[in-house]
DNA sequence: TTGACAATTGAACAATCGTTCAACTATACT
DNA sequence: AGTATAGTTGAACGATTGTTCAATTGTCAA
């Protein structure tokens, strides 16, 4: 119990609790948001939008180090965001959701309108 | 420049850089998902999507402190995402935004289906 | 099998972020 | 005017995060 206050409608914060999603989805959803907060992140996205691609194609299409790439892409990979297959050298990743481009032009809409 | 690694597919790193967001967009787009990205945040704006209310009842809905509600409606506020008005002694919250409904949505729905 | 190249990894560091605490402002009610 | 209540604010703290650096893995070509 942290709330430091009493409750003022009583019916309002009962209404409100029941439709609150629990909290195991709330940190589900929270975690793949700040996926997207990240402008590195971001930007890989939006690369793989355009084009599947190695590493070393990315890091100079987005001008990153190679470290700082792999690091972000296991992320991404973590969470399902994209996927890789090893092509000899390299390692092509591409986009591995159907979800990422509508997010993403939502949120871009939302910035235009403001 | 920070890539350290030559380019392997010239077209696609050429082609990719052409599609790509402007820095400023990016960091907008960025900061936009940050936003959604903390769990009390996106818990407020899952309390305010069922219903207005003032600062005392969104503490007692998702169980926080005042001053924890305070600090994150102010950044919410900053980001045009909620909106309040002053009834007596409280402050209404509301939210200011078509588009929360529908990005919150999307997410939701991508991880279902993972 | 040796050398060169592509990519990954872990540790360390600085920077950012969210909560807490205490003090403060503003409004309502008597 | 005085008191109680609602909400805000700034500073401080700990925790989390992203990048860098150096070392390492794995693959191809000679």
């Amino acid at each position: 119990m942290r709330a430091d206050t009493p409750v003022i409608n009583k019916d309002v914060v009962e209404f409100t609790k029941s439709r609150l999603p629990d909290e195991t989805t709330i940190y589900a959803i929270s975690d793949f948001f700040k996926i997207f907060g990240d402008s590195t992140r971001l930007q890989i996205l939006c690369a793989l939008e355009a084009n599947q691609m190695c590493v070393g194609d990315l890091c100079n299409a987005i001008d990153i180090t190679k470290s700082a790439a792999s690091h972000q892409l296991n992320i991404l990979k973590a969470n399902k965001l994209v996927k890789y297959r090893k092509v000899g050298k390299n390692v092509v990743y591409s986009l591995d959701d159907d979800h990422v481009s509508m997010i993403i032009e939502t949120a871009k809409r939302h910035l235009e309108e403001k």
